[in-house]
DNA sequence: TTGAAAGCGCTAACAT
DNA sequence: ATGTTAGCGCTTTCAA
């Protein structure tokens, strides 16, 4: 565990190549307007002296700090069993990194660490924020707001119905949830149940919307809320089962609850699809392809939605600080992925 | 998405309060030296004006910048499917918010992703580096010493035998192993199995050893290499069962391989564990618990390894630059929990 | 105990 | 095209 040494500053490679600092500046900066002999000169030194810009030195001029802070709320455990964030994080990261910016991963778990998070955007540490938020009566997307930060947010935030200026990329979770159905009435189901998410996240909701949309007045019964999770499906299938013998297809939130519906048909003694189709949403692909039987699903680009949310803070953030023309959310398309479940 | 607005300055606050700069400062910084009724004007400043400090303008001068960079190498979507990292990155984010450091999150992919690590190290962001290199040929450690950043590792590095001086925090894998297939012997089973992970990967191969040392001379047929995921538990088994119709029972490098082996293992018409036992490694929760049957196992603490490695950097860096006793590698006990499964 | 002043390393006018 | 210079906002001697 070495210790850091002083690395050498813009003064040393300026002396070394024979040059002022601000050439040394203009050439570490992309070398505009310096003569070719001379940049040649400076580009030497750099190297022999392996110099590393001095970032705090450089942020306090420029009042960039080419930094973009995550945010991710999710006090439950999901975040830790659904491949869902560490997806999006890859995007995220994969599209930050391609613009030599810096991921800063803020993780909240309580109300404590909402007013520290708040701080430390507000404290001007990074350019921006990506925010994830899941809950409906979620405090942080308000300090957010408030600390002045721009800021996207990942997945429709539940206090904006569109009329509201925030800016988010989500899937578009209704019309996918329509597919799902319609394709299990195409299949001549009729007693078509939904298993739901968390309702207090507009992804869950609007899943359930979509759902209801091409039922019409389903009955109530088909319809039996859970949480996103493999033992929230299984429990759900189970009630389902015991109100509604007669059911024959399942429209599940996701693919993790899914996959415990499916456990569960099969202990009954339930064939899938024969008996009861199942049909999830996400297209975790290590579920998916490896339930039985596979599973039919919505998929989402979820990867893609990451880096989308990146690239359109990046873009706001260089953008100049004149609103030209406010970026606006973006709701990507879903895609029915046929499976062997339905 | 509001634009960031210009921020108080320690100038305002002092004007404010009506004493200088530096005392603002000292206040800021603790109070220390500070009469009571100065350091209440202050903080009445500090409090209406909003003022956060700015972190570059502190860095420039302290040389410090309270956040640690974690790096986590994973080519493979391993990442993406075991909840192992996700809980050590909790556990890490705790310790960090704890002590007021940033954790800023570099992913890498490839070996571009190695130069651009490197440099950023290098560059001075961070004060020290939490890095998880879990394959042996991994350059990046080389790179990551060479950076001469202050580093504690995620596992032991393949290249680390001990002699080496490398920091790392681990669980004990050798003695984990041990203490499953010795329970298996226990069980009275006598044709004992080992699905392996990967073994370029430390963790594998210690695992590999520990059942060595409990079985002596194994039939080496009872041995199959696999690599962590549940469809490499599910071909391993499939294998193992084609080679050895006589196995009765499995110890698989961690949960999802034993996952994987169940679901043959079921599918084949064996029983668990009247037929074949079956042991993990790891205790991932949602995996051991949920499984049919529930899964025996070998449990780490991997939130707590992840608490050890940010409280094991810090230390170093907090204790003054001399080297006051260089921090040593930490190996965590592990705890066979038995359920249904073995 | 408090204040004055000197930078930390860099960029960005402004001169030349 | 290149150099000179004035800060960016903060901490930290050093004086008072």
């Amino acid at each position: 565990m070495s210790e850091a040494v002083s690395r050498p500053t813009l003064e040393a490679v300026a002396a070394r190549a024979g040059v002022s600092r601000a050439t040394v500046s203009r050439v570490v900066n992309g070398g505009d307007g310096v003569r070719e002999p001379l940049v040649e000169r400076v580009r030497q030194a750099v190297e022999e002296l392996g110099y590393v810009p001095n970032q705090a030195a450089r942020s306090l001029v420029t009042k960039r700090h080419d930094a973009v802070a995550v945010v991710i709320a999710e006090p439950e455990t999901r975040i830790f069993t659904d491949p869902f964030f560490a997806l999006q994080l890859r995007g995220i990261s994969k599209e930050l990194t391609a613009h030599d910016n810096q991921l800063v991963l803020l993780l909240t778990e309580g109300r404590d660490d909402h007013t520290r998070v708040a701080r430390y955007l507000a404290g001007g540490h990074v350019d921006g924020a990506l925010v994830f938020s899941l809950h409906l009566d979620d405090p942080l997307p308000g300090l957010i707001e408030g600390a002045g930060v721009p800021t996207v947010f990942g997945g429709r935030p539940g206090w904006s119905d569109g009329s509201n200026s925030a800016v988010y990329v989500d899937c578009d979770n209704r019309g996918g949830a329509q597919d799902a159905v319609r394709h299990l009435v195409g299949l001549g189901r009729r007693r078509i149940a939904h298993i739901t998410g968390p309702l207090d996240q507009t992804s869950a909701a609007d899943r359930l919307q979509g759902y209801r949309d091409v039922m019409g007045e389903p009955d109530p019964r088909l319809v039996v809320l859970s949480d996103f999770t493999v033992g929230g499906g299984e429990r759900a299938m189970g009630e389902l089962l015991d109100r509604c013998p007669d059911v024959d297809a399942v429209f599940a939130a996701n693919d993790l609850t899914a996959l415990g519906a499916l456990r569960v048909l099969r202990e009954r003694g339930r064939r899938v699809p024969e008996d009861v189709a199942v049909i999830g949403f996400d297209d975790v692909l290590p579920v998916t392809e490896q339930s039985a039987p596979s599973l039919t699903t919505v998929r989402q680009d979820i990867e893609e939605m990451g880096r989308l949310m990146a690239r359109l803070l990046l873009r706001a953030l260089t953008r100049g600080k004149p609103a030209t023309g406010a970026p606006s959310s973006l709701i990507l398309p879903t895609t029915l992925v046929r499976r062997a479940s339905a």
